[in-house]
DNA sequence: TATTGTTATACTCTATAACTATA
DNA sequence: TATAGTTATAGAGTATAACAATA
């Protein structure tokens, strides 16, 4: 399901390719003649040939590309509900228990203020949070979840653990561990 | 943590949850530890206490947070080149000596041929790459970078490895080899 | 004066569809 | 008919600036 219809912040990944190799249309040409001439030789069928450029080693390229295909898959697995996994964070901050203002929503989720507001606009017209005025300070507003919103915040959570278990179906176990602890360390 | 000015897709991080139910609307469960909480109900102080949170674990959310500050902070220290990295990407295959055509292209990338059309439009446009119609087939161009694009490609590629091992400061050598291996087999 | 939420705006990125020229 | 590239367009996502209410 994935794949193809998948587009990505930029990286690229190549996914089978075999039909690449076989469909041939291209091939490489042994180069005529502008420029760069002789270059490096080779030129073998199908884009994982790519692997040797330079942006291939690049980890924004790899973090782009693995987000791309985890979000899209993701995205896709929580169409049946209606939900994003941008609305999901949002209602997810507002289920965990610590009474998060809009603000710090934004800090956290590294989203600005304005797009908190038509987030949070969205889940409390269908009745997922509400929005609570800080008895402290006036000016902030508390986000709590609704009965009904942690109950979608539990159907979409089981839903997308198995999105991410389809994305990760490579990795081991420990590798997926890994992974999260590595992210972990360079995402804030 | 970085956070600041950063925005990045979504995400964000954490594990456990707990709370959740309880939580008043304002303060809340007393929960014995914590240090900073002075104040009336606990929520302690700092958006690390949305570690908590189901978002947090989230392998997208995760990414998310990484590639954004990490496209952010190299896209900032390519403006001396008047160069993004979604540029860099296109003059990285087109100076990998591979011979692309821009379909390849736009599949290793993962980005719409459309997309393509843009970026290779600009890069010559400034004299950094030039299209060069396939032999064998009249319709596709093999995108080959120039002597201008390569020296670009080469100082482009000094300040991103900068700009990497910036962002992945708090990994070690091994760290960084095992987070590069384990993006590449959920890209691809 | 500074901050929270809000609105408005613009720009980038992403996603589709249609058109051309080749095949 | 099918494919590579191109153009156009619409929609998300991202980034700023300004304003009202509150501190």
């Amino acid at each position: 399901m994935s794949t193809s219809t998948d587009k990505a912040p930029h990286g690229s990944a190549a996914t089978a390719s075999a039909a690449a190799a076989t469909a041939a249309p291209t091939a490489s040409t042994p180069e005529g003649g502008l420029g760069a001439g002789d270059t490096v030789g080779e030129v073998t069928d199908g884009i994982e040939r790519f692997l040797c450029s330079k942006v291939a080693e690049q980890i924004h390229f790899l973090t782009s590309r693995a987000r791309g295909r985890g979000i899209s898959h993701a995205n896709h697995q929580l169409e049946g509900l209606d939900l994003k996994v941008r609305q999901f964070s949002v209602l997810s901050l507002a289920a965990s228990g610590q009474n998060p203002s809009q603000r710090e929503m934004g800090e956290f989720l590294a989203l600005d203020p304005s797009q908190i507001v038509a987030l949070v606009d969205n889940l409390e017209q269908r009745g997922a949070v509400l929005r609570e005025t800080d008895p402290r300070d006036r000016r902030s507003k508390i986000i709590v979840a609704t009965d009904a919103g942690r109950d979608l915040h539990a159907r979409a959570l089981q839903i997308l653990e198995d999105s991410e278990d389809y994305t990760l179906s490579t990795l081991s176990p420990r590798e997926r561990k890994q992974l999260r602890s590595l992210l972990l360390k360079i995402a804030f």
